[in-house]
DNA sequence: CTGAAAGCGCTAACAA
DNA sequence: TTGTTAGCGCTTTCAG
């Protein structure tokens, strides 16, 4: 592979000159430029990333941070981000922590060695400790999952809200009995969710019941079948449910077709994922942006290398009506 | 950020002692290397990955293509490409090409920037001259999708034997007429499927009508459910739908269920993904080992990598009869 | 407008 | 065992 010297000489010109060819800067004479071009044409010359990021002391590559990506809720985030990325000319580093700490301070130590320039997280499952750490002397941003209050800019949306009107709407189509099935509620999105959710239990005056709400280990389909399964055997049946996911919905909604009878249960997910249309019934849901958070997250994210004031933002959601819960 | 001068300095040794140290090499005394660590902790110093690679020249950095992550056939693979990647000091640059050649060509560049060492396309939409063109340059596996005769090791199974299998198996269960949704048979395994689907049919003298042969745009779920809704509009209808891809066949028994009547069909998709045991009813399919074929991917590149002989592997494959053959 | 030269942070050959 | 030093490929200041 040609280096830049060899350009130099071939073109009879000199290093720096061949730079600023390379950088598009203005002080060349035409004539120059296109000796210059036709060396690197002859030469098949690209120049390498690794001098110019030595150089530059910048790695333009983004750290997108998430605990796998085998939930599709992050697929469309993951696309707004790369979209954004690629066209301020950097790059992402997926990186799937599978929730191991040691995973994490791999993807922590390779901001810090440089190999990354800013991280986005959209791991709930985050040691924020650490990552608040990082924050301090590294660009860093969270997607959906946040920090309330916290020091780190985030871009989300507003979960309580969404959870109060799921549920607001349950009870609207005579559903008295809701169950809850939730996530594990270190999970600050986790926190908001049953929040929203006992909000409009108590606006109606609904008692709120222990033994409706059932937390799950994480949020794969089969955790949803069994917290369905679990809801199913109670002495006193709720008659909707809300999953703080569309997988453990997905999961829910096989449990209720699995059982004998077909009990009607109304069920609500969240996140709308392009399966959620697909189940039968059709899964009623809360879209996120998903795209659009992406993009936001890698615009905050360059703000913030730039040292500019980052404000958080919370996106509109909406409430997408669906087959199950028109029982 | 410290460097390994100021490590130097403040251990009063040279930079090539701090060298040996973050190398682990051998020669250094006990004592040495204590006051060598000691500084490194008093200054927190993490050795910077820009400067190392460009001195190392590589980057340890594996491009990974695909044409998106939304297809949950990839996230397996990615993990076993992950797992074995990690394990071996190399990070995965998970690049998602859309199917658009411009994307493409700034991948290919970041490997011949050095921006990455190797790459595994699991991309079937990939331009396979240029690929070929890379190869010839830079270290390359293929990963699922393949070129038959071509010089690039490939990681895949058998799709014509599965897909024979798939079929044979339909037509023991008594169905006469077995449709096939296809996807553009510009891709290899498009073409083999078909292949291996033809043949069943052959030996067991049936027909091959090309009324039942649907081509799909692309994988999304929605593709399978219009081209069932074809199948279904035929006057004489298949009993029986083969699909290549689970989200197709997933949409197919969408639509299925959608027709008044709810015929009875049989479906089979393809690749086992988690949703296909979720659905109603749950789908017959063809497993890949994907997880193998994503560590085994790494392997094969870290085997190039070295300039070693490496050979292309057909792995095992199993059909996993759920409840959509069981009429 | 162009060139010479310094230097980003690191590793490794060579010397001591 | 340890130090000195060159140099990986690039950008940028400073001179001319």
């Amino acid at each position: 592979m040609a280096n830049i010297q060899q350009i130099a000489k071939k073109a009879g010109v000199s290093v720096a000159t061949v730079s600023r060819v390379l950088n598009n800067a203005t002080s060349v004479t035409p004539k120059t430029r296109s000796k210059v071009e036709h060396a690197i044409n002859e030469l098949n010359y690209e120049p390498s990333m690794l001098g110019r990021n030595l150089r530059n002391s910048e790695s333009r590559q983004i750290l997108v941070l998430l605990p796998g990506i085998s939930n599709p809720f992050y697929s469309e985030i993951i696309n707004g981000i790369q979209t954004t990325a690629i066209a301020n000319n950097y790059n992402i580093l997926l990186c799937e922590t599978d929730s191991k700490p040691e995973r994490e301070n791999i993807y922590f130590n390779m901001v810090k060695n440089k190999l990354a320039d800013g991280v986005i997280s959209m791991d709930p499952t985050v040691n924020m400790k650490k990552l608040k750490k990082l924050a301090e002397k590294h660009p860093v941003i969270l997607c959906s999952e946040y920090e309330k209050g916290g020091s780190i800019p985030y871009v989300t949306i507003d979960s309580e809200l969404a959870a109060y009107q799921v549920v607001k709407h349950l009870i609207r189509l005579g559903n008295e009995k809701v169950a809850l099935i939730n996530s594990d509620e270190k999970f600050l999105y986790a926190r908001l969710r049953r929040s929203g959710y006992e909000r409009a239990l108590k606006e109606f005056n609904l008692p709120l019941k222990s033994e409706w709400i059932y937390h799950t280990k994480n949020l794969d389909f089969q955790q949803g079948v069994q917290a369905m399964r679990m809801l199913l055997q109670l002495e006193e049946k709720p008659s909707a449910v809300f999953a703080v996911s569309d997988t453990l919905a997905i999961g829910a909604l096989k449990a209720i077709n699995l059982e004998p009878g077909h009990p009607s249960i109304a069920v609500v997910g969240f996140d709308n994922i392009s399966f959620s249309n697909m189940t039968n019934p059709t899964l009623t849901t809360v879209s996120q942006p998903m795209h659009q958070m992406g993009c936001l997250a890698v615009e905050m994210l360059l703000s913030k290398m730039k040292n500019e004031k980052v404000d958080s933002i919370v996106l509109e959601h909406e409430l997408i009506i669906r087959e199950s819960t028109m029982g």
